[in-house]
DNA sequence: AATGCCGGGAA
DNA sequence: TTCCCGGCATT
């Protein structure tokens, strides 16, 4: 009927006055809200600020276990930026130790406890869970130059380069000699301890106890286990990639693209993790078995800044091993550590992917989990997320489109309707 | 088709 | 910064 011009109208017309003046919920009312969305962004790169989730991934969204634990943890590409009297070589030294660093920060000492104690506790369960864990990671035949993040990386104690090399003494993950064995029993313990003490669930039954992890080397027609990363890093680099010690500083993950890691279940394991994903699961490859095919030899590509670590699986032809090792188990397992945290929507924000990064310039309230290096690659290359149509009646519908007018200042600019907030 | 709203551009 | 709209996703 009364349609609007389609000229524009003045900045400041009346129309626009008049809502305007019904509708005080505007951007900043939004704003307010706004948490800790910028972490969606979360990338690898120096000095980023790594938010530790204690909490599984709940899909439902209905476990009120978020807990940031935000210890100021950085990863760093290559090196730490810390320059701090380390006499070694920050990037090719690396000190393993049996206890986490998690440095100080100016908070009081009262948050710091806590969060340090949690992030400890996290990071120590991580870095001993069981699947990721390499089984022979203080490989005392290891150059001692080899390249830290790498190997680091490589032992599970996965993503974070904590401490790797810096300032710490006692940096690095507990992948201490002590469970380093390859037939060493996962650290069931300490597991079930956190996942009760941090999640309130109750312990999962009896699951991945038995698991033996061995690593294959993909390259076409060579299919060699190893038990250890370092050795089956040294084998790909030697063997395969011709390249000496000099190369390990520098190509430190490279190899990793060329075996991946087998895990073999006992028998009597009742099953393994229940898996994730309902898809057609014959076809998927699992960690419970060598990938079908090995990869092609060529390079794949790489990984992407925030993925500069992603180790331990062929990203391409065994995509599904290494992503789905995690998420078999974050039903009932803290995120392992190569976990990077990104701002998900909240069971009242509401997103097309709930994965993807979320974007919230309306800022609504996020929650935290976390997703892996390579889920986070794909949030960043995948296409934006767009907002889920609400179940509100917005202000189009409710007032309807010839009283455009009583419509919020959002609705009018097709923005995303602030009066009717879903 | 209707609706919601992102992204971008004009004023 | 305000205002508007093309265009896309979703319903």
């Amino acid at each position: 009927m009364d349609m609007l011009p389609k000229t524009r109208l003045g900045k400041r017309s009346p129309l626009g006055a008049l809502v305007s003046s019904t509708c005080p919920a505007t951007g900043p009312r939004i704003d307010q809200e706004t948490g800790e969305t910028s972490m969606s962004r979360v990338k690898g790169h120096p000095g980023l600020k790594v938010y530790f989730q204690c909490g599984q991934d709940d899909p439902a969204g209905s476990s009120d276990h978020v807990d940031l634990m935000h210890s100021d943890v950085s990863i760093w590409p290559s090196s730490p930026p810390s320059s701090s009297s380390s006499s070694a070589s920050p990037s090719c030294s690396r000190s393993v130790s049996s206890s986490i660093d998690v440095p100080r920060s100016q908070r009081s000492p009262d948050e710091v406890d806590m969060d340090e104690l949690m992030a400890a506790m996290v990071l120590s369960s991580l870095s001993c869970s069981p699947l990721l864990h390499s089984p022979a990671l203080p490989d005392t035949t290891a150059p001692p130059m080899d390249c830290g993040g790498g190997e680091l990386s490589d032992s599970s104690s996965g993503y974070w380069s904590v401490g790797h090399s810096n300032r710490s003494p006692a940096p690095s993950p507990p992948m201490t000699e002590s469970d380093a064995g390859p037939t060493t029993p996962p650290d069931e313990g300490l597991d079930m301890e956190m996942e009760q003490m941090l999640f309130e669930e109750p312990a999962p039954r009896k699951r991945r106890n038995s698991v033996k992890a061995a690593f294959k080397c993909l390259w076409p027609s060579c299919g060699k286990v190893l038990t250890s990363v370092v050795g089956m890093k040294r084998h790909i680099r030697t063997t395969h990639l011709s390249r000496g010690a000099e190369h390990e500083r520098c190509s430190r993950s490279e190899e990793d693209f060329y075996y991946t890691e087998i895990n073999q279940w006992d028998q009597q394991q009742q099953s393994p993790p229940l898996p994730v994903h309902s898809g057609p699961a014959p076809s998927s490859p699992s960690h419970t078995s060598s990938p079908p095919s090995p990869p092609p030899p060529s390079p794949p590509s790489p990984p992407p800044p925030g993925c500069s670590v992603l180790s331990r699986s062929a990203p391409s032809s065994s995509s599904g091993s290494f992503w789905q090792v995690q998420s078999e188990h974050s039903y009932q397992a803290p995120p392992p550590s190569h976990m990077i945290i990104a701002a998900v929507p909240s069971p009242t924000c509401r997103w097309t992917a709930p994965l993807t990064s979320c974007q919230s310039r309306q800022g609504l309230a996020c929650r935290v989990r976390s997703v892996s290096v390579g889920e986070q690659w794909l949030q960043q290359h995948s296409a934006p997320c767009r907002r889920v149509r609400g179940e509100a009646k917005k202000c189009r519908k409710v007032y309807g489109i010839e009283h455009r007018e009583q419509w919020c200042t959002a609705c009018r600019w097709k923005k995303a309707c602030q009066r009717f907030l879903d």
